[in-house]
Parts: structure tokens; sequence; C-alpha cells
RNA sequence: GCCAGAGUAGCUCAGUGGUAGAGCAGAGGACUCAUAAGCCUUUGGUCGCCGGUUCAAUCCCGGCCUCUGGCACCA
């Protein structure tokens, strides 16, 4: 069984979750899903980053100790989770002990192969903000923002891991692997931006500025920063597990892909000796008119109300086929209702309660044969069009495109709409002729297939809705995916429910929306 | 400034060297199994601007304009 392991970055836990972290964990949970369901033996690892001066501050802040500070939020982020139905396998936590031990573990064996050295750090330091400060920091005509205080130059030794010897190395790796970075136009950034000089990287800070980290095994006066503290939970969640280790990849936002997650980290393994990731996913940001969506700018969402209004399913579903992975895309409440009406209510749900109804009415609720003796072109079409689904929707999923796949099983549920209503079941069922009885038989029969073969497609998106579905049409699918996307006799004399309305229509917008039960 | 992405119907986007496409929204219709859902038909666009190549360009080339993002210790 092949390994397929897969990260969200870890979220940092200065602030409560948003829908930027919401999107991420489902999407790596639809890829999660996705590969478990194509046979491999996936690791899910989700978690948060604890440490740093904004933590430090906001615990003391609130006047509590930076690890029960971490605690509290952790959980916030914790209990998103099984809110998104999500898969993961893990949660690490930066402040867990089997954390600390490999990143010392590993600064140790760098600081011994001489990959680390102390230096002389010079800059301008904000004490107000308790930060150095960049060139670019400045205002225009040379004095710095009122918002750092009074700003000196001063001297501080750190220590700095050797990023620049590797720089060759890794545009080397970088042009023998050009599928590294998903999508392609990142990971040709990434090249343009290694055209420029790197320099070495600070990754210390002395204790006096900065109590909240790991310290340093060979020198505890200082902690760790940011980087081998972060980027190693990756790793550190399997150190002991390099079968895993070897099939990693990242999903990250396009914010920290350069130069965290495409230069220092590869540099970061390579000096360790470690084998390098898969690969990297970088994924865009959700907008509201244009605008990038943040607490700061007040118009952030938060996901639990539309979870807790729509449900898991359909807040996943929206996520997923609108967002083209790695591009931006805009988030409002009306595209999340245009969505949900037309293709989970209408196209979808109405479908299964429609199949539900005329099997109840029209077979005494157990889902006849089809009988191949009277298919005629509008079977032998609609099976056609599941069979180029089918075919297409594999390989798109397995480049990420899950929107298109999710626009290709609409069309063929939109066509198996269009199915049931040349076919119109509810004639037939008025008719005492043979052959109309037949035909009607082989109508509800398809048409419930039809139903089947799209949820299997959809089970990665909204799990929940495929689990319901399949268990009002009297059916447990079988561990073998592939297998569950052939057209065939499955549904044959199951006993299905009367009726199931999934994905209710929302109340009118004058009226507060009633909440959903999914 | 440099690099990247994007400019196609009201909205979101596909697309190809040879008379412009889909979904949603809008309009009309037939039907009734169904969540007033589903189905059929339909209005709607000088494919950012200017040149060039070509028998022919939205798609190729050059130039320009506009929008968005990135540009190192910031998660």
């Amino acid at each position: 069984m092949k390994s397929f392991y897969i990260t969200t970055a870890i979220d940092y836990v200065n602030g409560s979750p948003h829908l930027g972290h919401a999107y991420e964990k489902v999407l790596t949970d639809v890829i999660a899903r996705f590969r478990r369901q194509m046979g491999d033996k996936v690791h899910f690892l989700t978690g948060v980053d604890e440490h740093g001066q904004k933590v430090q501050a906001s615990a003391k802040k609130k006047g509590i100790p930076p690890q029960q500070f971490c605690d509290e939020v952790s959980q916030e982020f914790r209990a998103l989770l099984p809110k998104l139905n999500i898969t993961n396998d893990d949660f690490i936590r930066t402040t867990e002990a089997r954390h600390k031990a490999v990143v010392r573990a590993v600064l140790q064996q760098l600081f011994d192969k001489g990959e680390i050295y102390k230096a002389e750090y010079r800059g301008f330091y904000s004490t107000r903000q308790e930060q150095f400060l960049q060139e670019k920091d400045r205002l225009p005509d040379g004095s710095w923002p009122e918002i750092f205080g009074e700003v000196t130059e001063i001297v501080e030794s750190n220590y700095f891991f050797k990023l620049k010897q590797y720089q060759a190395w890794l545009v080397e790796f970088y042009e023998k692997n050009p599928d590294f970075i998903f999508p392609a136009f990142r990971q040709k950034q990434v090249v343009e931006f290694l055209k420029e000089p790197l320099n070495d990287l600070c990754i210390s800070r002395p204790r006096e500025r900065l109590e909240w980290g790991i310290p340093l095994p060979f020198d505890e006066g200082y902690v760790t920063y940011v980087w081998f503290d972060a980027l190693l939970n990756y790793y550190s969640a399997v150190a002991d597990r390099p079968e895993i280790w070897r099939e990693a990849r990242h999903v990250i936002g396009k914010d920290i892909l350069v130069p965290p997650h495409a230069v220092y980290w590869p540099i970061m393994l390579h000096a360790a000796g470690l084998p390098l990731p898969r690969g990297i996913i970088a994924h865009g940001w959700w907008l509201q008119r244009g605008a990038k969506m943040s607490k700061s700018t007040g118009n952030a969402l938060n996901p639990l109300d539309l979870v807790a209004e729509f449900g898991a399913d359909a807040f996943r579903y929206f996520l997923i086929r609108e967002m083209n992975v790695g591009q931006d895309s805009d988030f409002t409440r009306e595209q999340f209702l245009v969505r949900y009406n037309s293709e989970l209510a209408n196209n979808l749900g109405n479908l299964v309660n429609r199949t539900l109804n005329m099997t109840t009415r029209f077979a005494a609720g157990t889902l006849p044969a089809a009988d191949a003796t009277v298919e005629d072109d509008l079977e032998k079409n609609l099976r056609a069009l599941w069979a180029k689904t089918r075919d297409e929707i594999v390989p798109l999923c397995e480049g990420y495109q899950f929107h298109t796949a999710l626009e290709r099983t609409m069309v063929f549920l939109t066509e198996t709409n269009a199915y049931i209503e040349k076919r119109a079941p509810w004639k037939l069922g008025k008719s005492a002729e043979l052959r109309d009885q037949v035909l009607l038989r082989t109508a509800l029969a398809t048409m419930a297939e039809a139903l089947r073969l799209a949820v299997a497609a959809l089970q990665h998106v909204t799990p929940a809705a495929a689990e319901k579905i399949n268990a009002v049409l009297g059916y447990a699918p079988g561990n073998d995916w592939r297998g569950e996307l052939e057209w065939g006799t499955r549904l044959n004399g199951r006993k299905v429910e009367a009726a199931l309305v999934l994905f209710p229509r929302p109340a009118p917008p004058e009226k507060a929306p009633a909440p959903a039960k999914s």
C-alpha cells in the first residue's frame, strides 16, 4: 500500500480561527480523503504553532502563563476540526515534548556539522514593538513610523544558519523537479526569487528578548526563532517513521511559500541530511470584494456560523467548488447561497428525494432491476456520460482540480434529472402495459444507480451527505472506491426510505434563515 | 522598478488559427414524481486598446492600458 503523508500549515495561536484556516483544513482533508479512496495509506497532520513574541505578549496581557494561553487558544483550533469533518490522524503542538526534542536534536546536529555559527547582528531596534526593523520599514523621508516609538541602532549576538551556501544546490533542485510546487506558476516565482543572492538565516533570539521558545541545545541563553521551530513540526510528528516522512506533501497558503517553505525548508532538510518532501501545494486566499479577508479589516467571516447554519458538507462543498486551488476567490454569502440552492438543494438534494419518492410510490420502496432488453438511447447515453465523467474526475482530482471535478459531477446530475423527465416514470406508473412496466423498473433502477455513482464521486467533499444518501438507498459501499465507480446492479432489491430532504432551502432573505439540519 | 497572474455575455468563468461557449441570474413554455424543485426554449458579448503576421485572429507576434499578488527573516 502506497504511503501518502499530507500536512496543513500549523496555525499561529495568537488569534482565533477564521475562514482561511478553515479552507486549508478542508482542502487538505479533501486531498486526504481522495488519496484514501485511491487506496493510499494516508497520514494527515495538522496542528498549531505556539511559540514566539506575540504569544508571549498576549499571555502577559491576559496575566496568565504562556502555556495556559496556548492551551486555551489551541483548543479553539482543535475544536474546529470535527466541526468541519476533518479526518486528521494527528494534531501537533510545538510546545509538545516530542516536537521540542526533535528540534533540539536537529539543531545540535547542524551545529556539530558547522552549519550554524554565531555572529553579531547590527540593526535598528524598536523597543516598543520589541523587534528589529528593516530598511523598508522607513517612511519615504527616512524616519521611522510613529508606531515603533523610539528606534535605536543596536548590536546583538545571534546564531545564523548557513543558508547561502546551499543556494546553487536549491536552484538545481528546482530545475530537476519542475513539478515540486503546485501550481506551476508559483514555482516560477521561487526560481525568480532565487536569482537574487540569499543571506544566511538568523535562527535565534536572546532570552532577554524572547523567553517563550525552545532553548538552543548548544547555548541555553538563546531560544530558536520561528523557522527551526515551526517548520520542523512536519518532520517531528513522524520523525520515528521515515517511510511516512519520505512521502510528505505540504498544503500551505501562498503567503508562506517564499521564502519559508520553498527556500528555508528544503535547505534545512538537505543540510540535516533528511529527505525532502514530495511537493508543496500553495493555495490562494479568500477575498471579499477583492480585499483580503482578515480580522483587522473587520470583514472576517466566522466559518463556524456558516457551518452551524448550513452544515459542514455545504460549507466544504462551496469552498472546494468555488476555489481553483492556487488562485484567489471571492467569498460572499450571496454566492454561497447560489451554489447551495442550485447545486446542492435543487440538483442533488431534489434528485435524492424524487428518486426515493418514486421508488416508494411505483415500486413499493424496493429498487427494481433494470431490464437491458428495453434499454435504448436514453439509458445508453446516461451510462456513456457517466463513463466519461468518471474517466475525467479521477485525473482531475489527482491534479487538485477538484472544482472542475465537481462541475463535471454536477453536469452528470443535471443529465440524470433530464433523463428522468424524458422517461417520465410517473406516466409509466399509470400504464398497465407490460412494456411500460418494464420501462418503469428500468427508469427507477437507472436513476438510483446514477445517484449512487454521483454520490461516490462527491464523497470526499461531502462525506456526511454521501453517507446519508447511501443509507436511504439501503446501500453500504465497499472499500474498493474505484470499483464503486462502476455502473452496475449493486442497488437491485434495496429497500429505500420514503423521503429525505437534504440541504433544505433556506428561508427567504427577509426572515432569519432557519437553522439547517443536514 | 522587477517578476507573476488576470482582463471573453449582468455575475463567475471555459475555450479554439477559420461563422463566439457553459453555469448562475433574466424571459417564455410544457409537465407534475419532487425541496414552488426538475425539464425544454430563449434574451444577451465590437472576446481590454493599437498595430503586425496570415486567405483568415479572441486565440500567434510587438506595443500600450487596467486590475491583483509577490519581491527575505513578516506565520
